[in-house]
DNA sequence: TCCGTGACTGACACCTCAGTCTAGTCGAGT
DNA sequence: ACTCGACTAGACTGAGGTGTCAGTCACGGA
């Protein structure tokens, strides 16, 4: 077994004790145990618990943004905005991802709140530009972005960390639907404002 | 100063440390120290850390549910609306209460969480009933209600967990307007679906 | 066959922290 | 003056967990 295999497996061990333990409860004995391998040998490849925490979270967060593709204005665009929202749901939705990046990864220290901060940064400012541009195209109503940005990604975030904290299936179909259906028309018909 | 004052001064200070550093990087100490009084005398009042913590969380959600009123249907019912999602965001405002919430409270252990399950689920069983009730007076277009109940609660939370996280103020009156905007005509324009 | 090398092992030193316990202080009531 | 109960200060215990280090072991080359 090549280091990097090793790496590897104890980065994989690693996501999945995390992610079902969460980060406090989660022990470095837990992990190598996960993994079957010793003490020492952890140690050899990450300098502490926080050290493999990061990386598993940075890992976490680039197989997250991967879906996310930018739009192209000449195609489709309610079509390219549907991929986005599924390609982002059935990441989260692998069994790891929600409670890490949702709960667990808050707090655990400065610098990590500092990645975690830089992280929805990057991303709420890549779903505000794509709104702008559509606001430009006159296909996105007027309204603060930075916003409404944030009320998209919690949408999705939610139904995400619900199914999660509830064990239950999340159709992702269904949830795009629905996102699209509120993006489109919102939820109240009359007699509004 | 009477047995009742005494604990709601170490509720007080430990509502605080927890919001300030988080469940697991607060200890006794900390809160102690904050309330200015012995360590025996906070194992006079509670039984341990977690139970201290259970009520800081539950008086959290008890202040944050109390703003949320039945909505009366034959009154100016947008206006209820408006009023409802005013309640919820000045009070999840409140600087301990997102934090707790929405990052400390989940995965302490097993009973913390089925608190925390049991919070939502009426949470949302509440607005659920709410769009159930305009779906029947054909004021909420059809649709999945409980994916819709947590994209509305998640909208709110997103805003309020990155204006947390971030330490950025955020004006509650402006959230309105958006989460208004957003459910009475969404976001996209033309060329939908 | 015998080293040299480096990955791997696991016992353990060491620390933190929740919760217990004791000795002593203080003030109010009698 | 005496009692009594709440409070303080802080030492202590034990559980639980991180990070270390001296030593083992497998393997490839001389």
């Amino acid at each position: 077994m090549t280091p990097q295999d090793r790496r590897d497996q104890l980065l994989t061990a690693a996501r999945a004790v995390f992610a079902a333990r969460g980060y406090h409860n989660a022990g470095v004995a837990h992990i190598i145990s996960e993994a079957g391998v010793a003490r020492g040998t952890f140690y050899n490849y990450f300098e502490s618990k926080r050290a493999i925490f990061n990386e598993v979270l940075s890992g976490v967060m680039i197989d997250l943004v991967a879906g996310v593709q930018p739009i192209d204005v000449d195609a489709d665009i309610p079509r390219q905005a549907r991929g986005i929202v599924r390609a982002i749901v059935t990441s989260a939705l692998e069994p790891h991802v929600a409670r890490l990046l949702f709960a667990e990864a808050v707090g655990v220290d400065e610098e990590g709140d500092a990645a975690l901060r830089q992280f929805y940064a990057t991303g709420l400012h890549r779903i505000e530009t794509a709104l702008g541009v559509g606001q430009g195209l006159g296909i996105i109503r007027r309204g603060d972005l930075r916003l409404a940005a944030r009320c998209l990604l919690g949408m999705v975030k939610e139904n995400v960390f619900m199914a999660a904290l509830l064990g239950e299936p999340l159709d992702p179909d269904a949830l795009v639907e629905e996102l699209y259906a509120f993006m489109t028309a919102g939820l109240l018909q009359v007699g509004a404002r």
